[in-house]
DNA sequence: TGTGGCGCGTAAT
DNA sequence: ATTACGCGCCACA
């Protein structure tokens, strides 16, 4: 046998998820109750140019609601995803979670802009 | 309003 | 090492 011998590297992360994920998962944690930021503006706090990429790792986040990838929203206003779903029950379940937490949309765009983290 | 390309991390080949 | 894909975003017509 040889080479066995595990780097801290070669792990995911403390949390289990990728290194990127973990920070995404940490900036997300600042988000407080009531208030919901863009892809792009959580992008930007943890210096990625690709919202994308954001989306990408909160779509399997194992720590819902813990770490609430529902307070975060898409660019335009509207809800955005939620669990790899853009419409349906599940998405239904993002709003219904936002809702009680006092983040509402009218028209399927967020009623109050002011609640939005720049 | 609709369409296309783009940037970046991850998983699969 | 390459390729393909994804809770998005911006520019342009």
């Amino acid at each position: 046998m040889s080479a066995l011998k595990a780097r801290i590297s070669d792990l995911p992360s403390p949390t289990g998820a990728t290194p990127f994920a973990d920070k995404v998962y940490t900036a997300l944690r600042r988000i407080p109750v009531g208030r919901v930021i863009t892809y792009a503006a959580l992008a930007r706090r943890i210096n990625c140019r690709s919202p994308r990429a954001i989306g990408q790792a909160l779509r399997t986040n194992p720590f819902a609601p813990e770490v609430p990838c529902h307070r975060v929203i898409s660019s335009d206003l509207t809800p955005g995803g939620f669990q790899g779903k853009i419409n349906g029950p599940v998405l239904a379940k993002k709003l219904r979670l936002l809702r009680s937490e006092g983040v509402t949309f009218t028209d399927g765009r967020l009623s109050d802009p002011a609640r939005l983290i720049p």
